[in-house]
DNA sequence: GATGGTTCTGTGAACGTTCCCAGAATGACG
DNA sequence: CGTCATTCTGGGAACGTTCACAGAACCATC
């Protein structure tokens, strides 16, 4: 089987108006739904849209409207969170929901190098896409900086530092940290670590922030461990190398699930029950939290809130509305772990 | 704060032309890099595009052109697979860096209703893509339809029944699965089953059948358990059923890793050791494999690669070269769990 | 100094739409 | 039967590029 495709002439707008006996306007007008046609040219013009098999060129419609009803959202991961982190295709489905009824269409442009940053870069900027949606920016994020140069309507989800002006969806993470800390500690735990991830995000500094917060003169630096990245990998080194410093240890706040399962896993490697013997939260209430055995206690994000929430704040800028940062409730789910 | 953002009209190749004081063509030829262009002429453009803040109008430029250098990928998946399918994530990598390299832009769609369907097939039909990726389509997907309808270059991750005569990059998941559960049988295994997932997917259907063509004349339909999604939910309930209607089970071919693991959690919940009362083996080779305690005994597939390939599918036919279906190496990963 | 090849620049035409305006046809009303 | 509004249709202009071609300028060669 040899299979090679060529893609043949396409039928043009003039093409059906020459098959209906009728002017391109009145094609236009029917292609796009709109008032004062007659049924019978209406009936003559969709036949020969089916006979002639023609389509609208998107790229000419473009280029006279000046707008091309699509949104960027930009993923800017490392490569192997793409994998691990079940927050991410939640952010991307709540956006699309609402992109989806507003009749936009969502791209979504991966960025894994620094050719694929300088394409994108282009790709916004060329008028592709009507505005952009931004997760995962770490501070001062080369791509933030195009889009708000040249001023594409944007929104970030997360709230990094050092970046443009651009509203926002976000969580509160120092305070959500503070909380549940202070919830691990309340059950009594004397020697409680962190095993903190991700410190170029705002996210990941956030959580670290909240966890010294809550600990106030108990927090000793020795008790935290940082990794690059929010990963299971992360939670197993880190656990393991908290208990050869701190074999007392009785808690962890890890700073998000897939750090906490690592962490689960490595403690009861070293034969520690949870949660008798050592307590354990996370962050996220991903799919990871009710994996675990136990399962976690941890914070709720509602991730797809903020893909969603985000969205709005674009299509909002998109009609010329005001667009306020939002920060979104968090909640603790308080189960197993500790 | 009140951020609201406003475009101002972009400037055009003329403006730089008249700030250059040469002519639309020679900026042209500039900004696209062509040679025959004075180096006087060069910087007197480059300086102008930097003062008056020229982009290029890439729909303008697709419109002349009839070509976008973009790749459409499509994401057909139900909801939470999104989250949990460590390969989606590793397809779409492999497939961004083919393309990146040859300087094409990957911009992911999703499919999560029948609007996004629609829009998506718009999309699609419209030229602001030069070809597709489809992957997870099931059998006679309409998007696929859609695409083969207008000519589209384009491949299949995997092999679909019932789509179009598309090429695709798949594994063979009838031997992968035999082959796997063939080895599980040679460790002296005597009641063997399987959670069975996705059967509406090609994959799903030929990892049973592989499954069937190994166990032979041994085969028992109420050993196979079926579950809609590849998830750790399926693979926890389903093992909790093989073990209500075959408490002897000694054995067991979970489809995919993450529906292992749920099995391997029912199991150990169940008071069963793994691998001394039954051994279990998955499919995937992904993140979840070495995840497990033990870890997991697994069919190796190449998700990168089967990214990579489609998109070196459609770059062929882009050069008008045929494109021959291409069926990649599996390699069986043997560990603790069986 | 004529010839011929480079190198460089300017410009008309085309890509396929939508938008807008002009005008035709139709119908309602006095 | 004239007037005016409403419904419908056609076609010129514009969107911002690239492409092909023509011609100018320059240099080398005979």
């Amino acid at each position: 089987m040899s299979l090679t495709r060529t893609r043949a002439r396409r039928a043009t707008i003039n093409d059906v108006a020459d098959a209906a006996g009728l002017s391109r306007g009145t094609v236009s007008r029917v292609v796009n739904g709109e008032k004062y046609v007659s049924e019978e040219a209406r009936q003559a013009v969709e036949e020969a849209i089916a006979r002639v098999g023609y389509v609208r060129n998107s790229a000419a419609r473009n280029l006279v409207t000046q707008e091309s009803k699509a949104i960027g959202l930009i993923i800017h991961e490392p490569h192997s969170l793409l994998f691990e982190d079940p927050n991410i295709g939640s952010i991307l489905l709540g956006a699309n929901e609402v992109l989806s009824k507003a009749d936009y269409q969502l791209v979504s442009l991966i960025i894994d190098s620094d050719r694929d940053s300088r394409r994108v870069a282009d790709y916004l900027r060329g008028g592709l896409v009507d505005g952009a949606v931004i997760i995962s920016a770490r501070a001062s994020d080369p791509i933030a900086a195009a889009v708000a140069d040249i001023g594409l309507p944007a929104a970030f989800v997360g709230h990094p530092d050092g970046n443009p002006d651009l509203p926002y969806a976000a969580i509160d993470n120092v305070e959500a940290a503070r909380s549940i800390t202070s919830r691990l500690l309340d059950t009594g735990r004397q020697r409680v670590g962190m095993i903190a991830s991700a410190l170029d995000r705002d996210s990941g500094q956030d959580r670290l922030a909240g966890f010294r917060a809550a600990m106030g003169e108990r927090f000793d630096p020795q008790m935290v461990v940082e990794y690059p990245l929010y990963t299971y990998a992360a939670g197993l080194e880190g656990m393991q190398e908290l208990l050869r410093r701190a074999p007392g240890i009785d808690g962890v706040f890890a700073a998000s699930d897939a750090v906490a399962a690592g962490a689960m896993t490595a403690l009861q490697e070293a034969g520690r029950r949870v949660p008798e013997d050592v307590g354990i939260v996370g962050f996220d209430d991903s799919s990871w939290a009710l994996r675990c055995r136990p399962q976690l206690s941890t914070v709720r994000q509602p991730a797809d809130l903020l893909g969603s929430t985000a969205a709005e704040l674009v299509l909002a800028q998109l009609k010329g509305q005001p667009s306020q940062p939002r920060v979104l409730e968090t909640a603790i789910m308080w189960r197993g772990s500790a």
